[in-house]
DNA sequence: CCGATCATGTAAATAGTTACATGATTTC
DNA sequence: GAAATCATGTAACTATTTACATGATCGG
């Protein structure tokens, strides 16, 4: 059950609201490496209230409760942070296209490695500015914050969907060279 | 609908059975792109069958029935291929970990980034090796196999892995230095 | 003939998405 | 006072996992 941990992990920062946990889904975890909705979100905080892993610390305007770890919380992260499996089921439509390429005829699958070589470029100089601008403006001794270790993960693996993709389309132009 | 996609695609190579679907998503595909059991495999290719997308073209012993796409098939999948939105959500519960380990204490994550680099090198290697395997028994002017595709994309992401993870540890090891 | 592997299935439970629903507060 | 955003929720549906279940064939 991910979703419990990834929660745990971003309440371990401090305590947050089910609306602010449903934002940071939203801008960086969900495009690397979990994805989740508000009404997936809200009904697994109440479980982990129940559970003793997270509690109430305070309730402000418009409903908002924010919520933090408690021990139970903390010590079920940790040990599930140091002993989960190495690897477990991925699911990443982006790359599931990559693999069914050779499912497609040469001229589609040109046009569809360019579009993606485009597309992953202009993200990768995205991320490239937004990390520029990060180093620009810490306090020094400071370390980096979650959305830079995000922001370098990003970029090294959109950089890395490029570079596939322009190894894979040298491989399908010899192809048709050779016949 | 991605699996219903995913063995559309696998399915586009040639016909294959449940069974032979099953032992694909289980090596390469299950690791990087889409992972399926056979038990959501087989009421899927029913379903398949009944949209008219696949159709049973052979059944040999142990009741094993071979599936084939198509026309119809093969153009939903072309329409999918080419129109589907270049990222939609990701599951990854080892960049989940990555992403989360500001949540751990010092020592922790240390050990963790250092247990994820080996495993990812160890990773990487075993597909290096493979990948030499490959290139070296290919008959010359046949393009890469599927699996050759997917060898060369694990492998650039186990590195980048390794990559990414030694300089989160830089990164931490210099924050404890400026304390 | 026995163990491994081939080959398919179903049922129950959990996880996740999509659509609907409501109302408060802030900003302009 | 209207639009945007904050903030939470539920219901129905779909997808996925886990566990159970069965039997055929192949290799030694």
């Amino acid at each position: 059950m991910s979703l419990r941990h990834a929660l745990l992990g971003l309440l371990a920062d401090g305590p947050r609201s089910g609306y602010e946990l449903s934002k940071t889904f939203d801008d960086g975890l969900a495009e690397y490496a979990w994805h989740a909705s508000h009404s997936q979100i809200y009904p697994e905080l109440r479980k982990m209230v129940a559970d003793g892993l997270i509690e109430v610390v305070d309730e402000g305007a418009r409903g908002r409760r924010s919520y933090a770890t408690t021990p139970d919380g903390r010590a079920e992260l940790r040990s599930w942070m140091m002993t989960a499996p190495a690897a477990g089921p991925v699911r990443n439509e982006a790359v599931l296209r990559l693999f069914l390429l050779s499912a497609l005829d040469q001229p589609d699958a040109m046009r569809l490695l360019d579009a993606m070589i485009e597309s992953c470029a202009r993200e990768a100089e995205r991320l490239s500015r937004s990390i520029a601008d990060m180093d620009a403006q810490i306090e020094p001794g400071s370390g980096p914050t979650f959305g830079r270790y995000a922001a370098e993960f990003g970029y090294r693996i959109y950089q890395l969907q490029v570079d596939w993709a322009t190894w894979a389309r040298g491989e399908l132009t010899n192809d048709v060279d050779h016949k």
